[in-house]
DNA sequence: CTAGAGTATTCGGTAAATCGAATATGCGAA
DNA sequence: TTCGCATATTCGATTTACCGAATACTCTAG
């Protein structure tokens, strides 16, 4: 089962064109902050900004050289993939209504299959709590 | 190249624990809105207003039952994949200073020969310029 | 130690997101 | 048509995001 809560607040750090700007630069490899200054349509401040988000939600890191700071991608395979994942477009499917009743008949069915499963050893585990009194 | 605009609005979209829950729900299978409130904890309104935002970024779709509206995935791939990407977690590496170090030593020097294969051209092209002159 | 380059943080203002409450809309049954 | 259910929208209040300007910090060279 996904955890929205912290799954929301990666995504969150992702959802910004300059932080994605950003992410793309690393994905090249390790820059600081000066170079992204002359490839991105920001202030260096706002970047440093950015790299604070993103750096709280472990997406980057930073590697001391002396007064420069190399920015790189602490986890490059996710980043890589979720950015491949956005670029590409699945179209759009469009499905009518009855499409979606047999979809949510074939569920209905399966829910209360489910359904007689639980009761049966819900039953069983209240015989055997009650048993002993 | 990715737009990073575009993108970061589909991520937007993604980046909030309830939207995400809904995502999931989901992708079980179509849901009206009065079944999401009993598998959520938002109240009605709320619910139909993250409805609303998925269904500006064409995450989800609807068709209407009569009074119900039955929502759907329109890109259940992507959503399949999005979700799994941000569930699965890679362990968060952390570089050393000189590896860092070769790293940018190595992208250096293709940056520069992509600069001598670049003033090639331009210097021919200039030249074909001035030639006529 | 001092100066300066590179970077981070703080502050203040503005814009955007979020949510509940109230209200509006659309549809089918009677 | 009228009622009632399912859903959407509007409104107002609160929080959070964003950005530039100014400032602080931290190295290293001299």
């Amino acid at each position: 089962m996904l955890e929205t809560q912290p799954a929301a607040e990666m995504l969150k750090a992702f959802s910004h064109p300059t932080r994605l700007a950003i992410l793309l630069e690393l994905l090249v490899g390790p820059k600081c902050v000066t170079d992204m200054e002359e490839l991105l349509p920001a202030r260096q401040a706002n970047i440093s900004q950015h790299l604070g988000v993103l750096r709280h939600a472990k997406l980057v890191d930073y590697a001391q050289d002396g007064a420069l700071r190399c920015y790189y991608l602490s986890r490059p395979r996710l980043v890589k993939d979720l950015l491949a994942l956005v670029g590409r477009d699945e179209p759009v499917v469009k499905r009518s209504p009855e499409e979606i009743q047999t979809h949510k008949a074939r569920l209905e069915k399966a829910r209360q299959r489910q359904e007689r499963a639980n009761s049966q050893v819900k039953s069983s585990r209240t015989s055997l709590q009650q048993a002993p009194q």
